[in-house]
DNA sequence: AATAATTTCGG
DNA sequence: CGAAATTAT
């Protein structure tokens, strides 16, 4: 038997911040060799891009929940900054390590990072070893009957239905071999992941648990409370009935295979269930588009949509991202955004189509602010769905699609419960006119104490006339070649 | 995962 | 004539 036997290996965390599920750590634990816990926080200057403010606060917590559930087993989890090459061959010569394991990810950069990675160990006779799990199938696994890529979320749907059941979950291990902490290990506070501004991120917590034991009790409660009803209630963002897996998906914390697996066997309506999978679907459809076209993040989609021409108002962006616009479902969605890191799904599209078809502001910006602000904040997911919303994206929303922010208001928030919530200078406000304080009787505006233009603004555009000048503005690029 | 305008339906 | 269905954007 060679000492071989006795090298340790590297087992490197990054998007898979968890135990449960974790085929890479699995993988590890099998070789019964020492495993070194490693994160690396790589320089946005390596692609990744820079990291959003709202997630750095997240990312810092379930990285001490990762810490806390190693510690538990007796190890420790290394912090080690610096280009992730650099880290791990440091790691390698300090230890002795000849192995690195990790599960994939499947954002383009973060591609690119690997592939070079595992080349150059290799090239130095070293083992690198990737594994899946991010999603519930690799990306490259679907395709139609063309051999391409779908384009279309219902044909991708039904392959993905047809693909056969994702695999099914490998739980956390109970015992796991160590080895020594590395000496170059940093600690999680001098990375200073919590915003420097210390008021923004305050109300975070009311809604947001880190680490994985947070994660499957708000699963549990979900499929216990929510799943029954999940198809019509989901629309409505004053009840408590989406799953808010996303904030722990984004980092790994929980595996959607890990959800699927929770999902089977309940006793509830099929409707229900399957329209919950097709939203886990919709992130896998993302990712799908986003590995077949790296540009998702920052290039119209459809690229008929190169020529339109958008406003460029400081004004009123600083107005919609403040949470001012003076209609007040998409006020609302803004300061929920701003309050908790989050916004509920239904709102996100009507904050995203009021951004594109009301203010005409080019969808990039809208990314670029939920990137910045949302605890969830997902590469593929955040693009595609701002794509989709602008009508450039793949099987989107035709651009003609404008969503009337009143009229959505009384649909989905018809007592006002969530507009009350967010926006409290119209809490007093008749329901009549909670969604357009500025059609209210000025009798009406005294009574709850609003004084427009003071208390609460007017509103910044006239939908209509917003409405009529972005479909000329469209009438003007869709014949375009 | 839409809305507004227009037409048809039912009384 | 208002509601529901259809159609254009």
């Amino acid at each position: 038997m060679s000492d071989d036997a006795a090298k340790p290996l590297i087992l490197w965390f990054r998007k898979d911040l968890r135990l449960d599920d974790n085929h890479a750590l699995h993988a590890a634990c099998r070789t019964g060799r020492p495993i070194i816990p490693l994160y690396i926080r790589e320089p946005s200057s390596s692609g990744t891009g820079p990291l959003g403010g709202a997630q750095a606060w997240w990312l810092h917590h379930s990285l001490a929940s990762l810490t806390a559930s190693i510690e538990a087993l007796g190890g420790t989890l290394n912090l080690v900054s610096g280009d992730a090459l650099d880290v791990l061959g440091a790691v390698i010569k300090k230890t002795g390590a000849d192995t690195v394991m990790w599960n994939r990810r499947y954002d383009p950069p973060g591609i690119a990072i690997d592939t070079r990675i595992k080349r150059e160990l290799e090239q130095q006779g070293l083992d690198a070893q990737s594994f899946a799990g991010q999603l519930l199938h690799e990306p490259s696994r679907l395709k139609t009957g063309g051999g391409t890529p779908y384009r279309v979320y219902t044909p991708f749907w039904r392959a993905l239905e047809g693909a056969g059941e994702p695999p099914h979950p490998v739980d956390a291990p109970r015992k796991v071999e160590f080895g020594p902490e590395l000496a170059a290990s940093e600690t999680l506070t001098s990375w200073k992941l919590l915003p420097t501004k210390p008021d923004w991120a305050k109300d975070f917590d009311e809604v947001w648990t880190a680490g994985e034991e947070a994660a499957r009790e708000r699963l549990a409660d979900f499929l216990d409370e929510s799943l029954d009803g999940y198809k019509s209630d989901r629309d409505f963002p004053a009840r408590q009935s989406t799953s808010m897996m996303s904030p722990y998906l984004a980092l790994g914390v929980i595996s959607p295979a890990r959800i699927w697996e929770e999902t089977r066997g309940l006793d509830v309506p099929a409707d229900d269930l399957v329209h919950f999978r097709k939203e886990l679907a919709w992130r896998e459809f993302s990712y799908h588009l986003l590995f077949h076209f790296p540009k998702l993040p920052y290039a119209n989609w459809n690229d008929r949509f190169d020529g339109f021409e958008w406003s460029n108002s400081e004004t009123h962006f600083r107005a919609w991202t403040k949470g001012m616009t003076g209609y007040p479902i998409v006020d609302a969605g803004m300061r929920q955004l701003w309050k908790h890191g989050f916004m509920h799904n239904r709102v996100r599209m009507i904050v995203a189509s009021f951004l594109i078809k009301d203010l005409m502001i080019d969808w990039r910006r809208g990314e670029a602010w939920f990137r910045d602000t949302l605890v969830d904040a997902d590469p593929a997911s955040n693009a595609a769905s701002w794509q989709w919303v602008a009508g450039c994206g793949a099987d989107a929303a035709p651009f003609f699609r404008i969503f009337n922010p009143v009229l959505q208001g009384e649909k989905f928030d018809r007592d006002g419960a969530y507009v009350r919530e967010f926006v409290p200078e119209l809490a007093a406000l008749d329901t009549k006119y909670i969604h357009k304080p500025f059609a209210a009787p000025q009798s009406v505006l005294d009574k709850a104490d609003i004084r427009l233009g003071e208390t609460y603004p007017k509103p910044i555009v006239d939908h209509a006339t917003a409405r009529d000048r972005a479909l000329k503005a469209y009438n003007a690029v869709k014949d375009a070649a």
